[in-house]
Parts: structure tokens; C-alpha cells; sequence
DNA sequence: ATTTATCATTACTTTTCGTAATCTTTTAAA
DNA sequence: TTTAAAAGATTACGAAAAGTAATGATAAAT
């Protein structure tokens, strides 16, 4: 690895094109700056300075090298000020989660990104088991997910109740079990388990929902309900992503009897103090996911 | 300035997560890796580690620390690995010349470039106390200038003659004195110093190009034939300049009984060794400004 | 030609670095 | 609970390096 003090002394030199004053601005002796231009080029094999008498100019390698040493320190005395520095309100914070609560929460969070220009939204949609694998491999800071991680590295604390809603074509008044089977099921990917858990407490004659029809499926949460708002059939999905859907005159959400709901969990990295920032972006979260 | 010693020790050790392991991979004892992380954390005023035991988490600081480190130290190692090379096809040539030449080079170096794509041509138009002014402040590697620049940081060597044309627009069959003086004069930054050198040479007439009937005037090179092209006046211009004009069917060049050209000078930084690929395109230039 | 300014070299002092040995604490096992 | 082990922290010391003062050599200035 190169000294970067060498490499401090080497840049100021070339700058001030004097040994002696260079040393002066260092706070060193000549003889150090003249040791630190001969070790460099010592340790890099190349002469880096042309010297013509008392007078010199760079090399190609010294040019090249002071190019770029240039950066590099000067982002390495830019880290060392800022490193102990923990802004709220600046940086990247990524998250992840399931469509539904994404729904909800990106355009709130970009809202506060529009507050906050250096707060830097980075929003993922994922099921759960890809949300886990994420926050243990710490490729993103925040997750949200439907169910307890089994992962150790996930530490996971329940943070709001999201309700199952059963959606109909709007012309659907009583969403009894005869009109369901005659509409038929729009499936998508947590279909059957939130089908499971709202119709099984609601109908006694749910038993599965494979033996529904089924009618149609997306993986793409916000059209989901398009063709049930086009009367195609019915779905069960949970309250943000029905409130989110724009054309909420062609649909309708029932209030079912026995009410259903999930609970949603705020997935950080065990073990692990979270930046300002994050803690921002949480709060945030919270607060709309409960409002 | 931070030991880039003990950032590479913490780096490894974020990436290992243990003392003693991170000692065997970078060849030392736990004790010193214990060392280095416990000087950074001093020197940056920061915990980088929250200890647990012999477990230990980042904190904020160490998680910003590491993100920002990582690059930096790969910059470093890169540094050293590519100081030594100088590619003759590689990196960015910037170039500063009056219009005229750059005119004539700059498609031919666009050329070059699309042959190695790495190279990269950054070609500014300037007059000649611009260009010697940038040599001298090393904001350009290579300058082409009209006259010899009286700057001593500025190295000037003759590579090529640039001969002075009149031109006329095409109608005009014989240029006498009466005739150009009927058209008047499109005059440019160099124009009245050209019309001196070429009509001063050939015309027992004239006197100072101040005395001309002035039709227009352009400092974009490549539009100042354009007026003449309409019939609107003559120009003096270097031949290059006017090679390169599109619409030749235009305008005629003439052929004097006393032709004059300028010389053109190539301008690098004295004392210092130009990189392989300044040497490439001074090469190609010299081939198209002489060819 | 002489003086002065500047950089290189060398010998030496000071500082820093890294290790071995030891201590402390945590975790696991008995 | 006690004991054993594993892992990191601490400490003292020898080795390495960094930096300086003194000196030498050479180019520039007068």
C-alpha cells in the first residue's frame, strides 16, 4: 500500500515546487521531503520527478500520480472529518418490503425526500423471505415484512396491524358465498394465504382456496385489482394496497363480520446501532402506517 | 490524516468479524489488529465497534467509516498498481488551438478517437494568448499557436506552415484592388493581421486593413465564409479554415503572385516529459497539419 | 569568482510499530 | 455452579521507521 504521507509530501511538492518551502508547509525538514519523494520512487519503481540541477519537473508517472493522488487524499481527510458526523436527514436509507405496504409507504417517504433533498429513498418491492435474506446480507437498512424472520441476523418488532379486505366489482352489494363462487378468485401471490386467513373466519363454507374458480392473477401489486374493478372477479388484499388503487368507483371493500388482520413487522439487522437517518425514515413509517 | 494502515486492519476486520482471524489474514497478531482499530477509534474521536462481549456490531460511524474506506483503498492499490504504466491509446489529450487549425484537426483526432475509444479528445478554440496562458497554468497538454509564445514555462517548436488564402465570393474572377474594395471586408479576431501579411505582400495599394470598406464580422471560424459564400464581402483566411467551409461552390480561393503562410507552432509545457499519449496525438496532428 | 540558495546524503535521535506474554471477560461444558 | 476454553484487551519491550541536524555537492545569482 503507498504512504500516504509520502504522498502528501510528493503532492505539496509539486504544488509549491520547492523542497525547502514545501517543507516549511509541512511542518518538516527538507531532508524528510527529499526522503519521502525518494521512497516513493523507491517503492513504486518509477522516477517521479525529472530533476534538471536544483530545478525539476514530473514524470509521466508523476504526473499521473499526482492526478489521482490528489483525490484520494483529499477524500481520505474529508472522511476523517465527517466520519463521526451522523446527519438525520442526509444519505441513502434503502428499504424493502411487500407490495402492499410499499404502496402505502413509498409515496409518503418520497414526500420527505422532497423535504429533505439528501435524504436518499432507495424503495424495493420483494416478498418476505427476500426481505430477510436482504437486511442479513445488510444490502438494504430497513425491512418490512408480514411475518416473524426466522433468520438470527433479523431482528424483527411488530410495528402495525394491516386489515384483509375482501374487494368486489362495485356492483356486488352482499358478497355472499354463491355470488363469490359465481364472480370467481383473482389470485396473486399471498392470494391463497390471505383468502386462508379472511374467508376461512368468515364462511363456513370456505375450505381452500384452490377449489376456488380462480379467474386471474398479477404479481404487480397495484394492478391487482384492475380486473376486479372490471368485474372479472373478486380478491382479498390487504387495506393499503385497496386504498391505493386508483380507481376506487369500480370497487368495493366489504366489512366483513370477523374482521382479519395481519401484523406487520419493522425487520432491522440484530446487533447493529442504525444511523440517524434510518431512525428518521422509520419514524416516518410509523407514523403513516398508524395514522 | 488517517494511517491507511489501521483502515486496512478495520476494513478486514468488518469483513472477517474477528480479531483473531483478521490478524492471520493480514499476517500479524490479534494484539496489533486490537491496536490499530483501538488507535483509529482514538484518533477519529468515534466508537467504531460496539463490543458485546467478543461479539462486536458497527456503529453509525464504523458503518460509514467502512463504506467510504473500502474505495478509497481500492483507489490506493490501483494507484499503485497502474503509476508505472502509460498506455499511448489510454486517458484523456486536452488540446487548445486557434479556429483555423482546429478546424482542420479536430474531425481527424475524433477519428483517432472512435479507433481507440479510450482515448479521449478534449479540443477547446482559443486565441493564441489563451492557449499560451493554458500551457503555462497546465489546464491544457497540448497548444497550437500562430506566433512564438514569449511565456517561459511555454515550449514553442514550428510544425507546419498554414498559407493565407483570399477569398472572394465565386463570381469574383480576378481579385484587383478595385473589386475588393467594391465587396468590402468580413473581417474576424485575426483578420486585419492576416489581410496585412497576404494583401500588404500582393497589393501595391494597400495601406491598413482599418482603411476597408467593413462588411461584417464573425468570431465563430467556421461561419465567417458564410457572408462571403452570399456575396457579401472577402475574407484573408489561413487555408485550413477554409477548406474546411462547406458550401466551396460559394467562394473562390485565390492564388496570388506572392503567396504568404504563418507558422504554426506546436506549444507543450517546458521541462516536462510529455505521456505516451500526448506523443500519440502530436504524432497524428503533425500527420494531417503537414500531409 | 564568490556567495547564496537549494537539494542530496549520512549519522543519529526519537517515535512508532508489532509482537510475546499476560490479563480479563465471555461462552461453553462438565 | 464450577471449570475450562476461547477471544479480545493490555502491557512491556525489541525492532523498525521516521524525522532531524549536520554536512556535502551543485546550480544559480551577483
Amino acid at each position: 500500500m503507498i504512504n500516504t504521507t509520502w504522498l502528501r509530501s510528493f503532492c505539496t511538492l509539486v504544488e509549491v515546487g520547492h523542497f525547502t518551502r514545501t517543507a516549511e508547509r509541512l511542518h518538516m525538514t527538507q531532508s524528510g521531503v527529499s526522503q519521502h519523494v525518494r521512497k516513493l520512487e523507491e517503492q513504486l519503481g518509477t522516477e517521479l520527478l525529472v530533476r534538471q540541477g536544483k530545478q525539476f519537473s514530473l514524470s509521466g508517472a508523476g504526473e499521473k500520480l499526482y492526478a489521482e493522488a490528489q483525490d484520494i487524499l483529499l477524500a481520505l481527510s474529508n472522511l476523517e472529518q465527517t466520519v463521526g458526523e451522523d446527519p438525520p436527514y442526509e444519505g441513502t436509507v434503502r428499504l424493502m418490503s411487500p407490495g402492499s405496504v410499499g404502496l402505502k409507504l413509498y409515496p409518503h417517504l418520497l414526500s420527505l425526500q422532497s423535504k429533505h433533498p439528501k435524504l436518499i429513498i432507495d424503495y424495493r418491492f420483494a416478498p418476505n423471505p427476500d426481505v430477510e435474506k436482504a437486511i442479513a446480507e445488510s444490502t438494504v437498512d430497513i425491512g418490512f415484512m408480514t411475518a416473524k424472520s426466522t433468520l438470527a441476523e433479523v431482528s424483527c418488532t411488530p410495528i402495525a396491524q394491516e386489515s384483509l379486505l375482501l374487494v368486489t366489482p362495485a356492483t356486488v352489494e352482499e358478497p355472499d358465498w354463491e355470488t363469490l363462487m359465481t364472480l370467481g378468485f383473482i389470485d396473486h401471490p399471498d392470494g391463497s394465504h390471505h383468502a386462508g386467513l379472511l374467508l376461512g373466519a368468515n364462511y363456513t363454507e370456505f375450505q381452500h382456496s384452490s377449489l376456488f374458480p380462480r379467474k386471474g392473477f398479477s404479481n404487480q401489486i397495484g394492478l391487482i385489482l384492475e380486473p376486479v374493478s372490471l368485474g372479472l372477479g373478486f380478491a382479498v388484499l390487504p387495506a393499503h394496497a385497496v386504498e391505493a388503487f386508483e380507481k376506487s368507483e369500480g370497487i368495493k371493500a366489504h366489512r366483513l363480520s370477523h374482521p382479519v388482520s395481519e401484523t406487520l413487522y419493522l425487520s432491522v439487522p440484530r446487533n447493529r446501532s442504525l444511523q440517524a437517518r434510518m431512525n428518521t425514515v422509520i419514524a416516518e413509517a410509523k407514523r403513516w402506517l398508524n395514522g
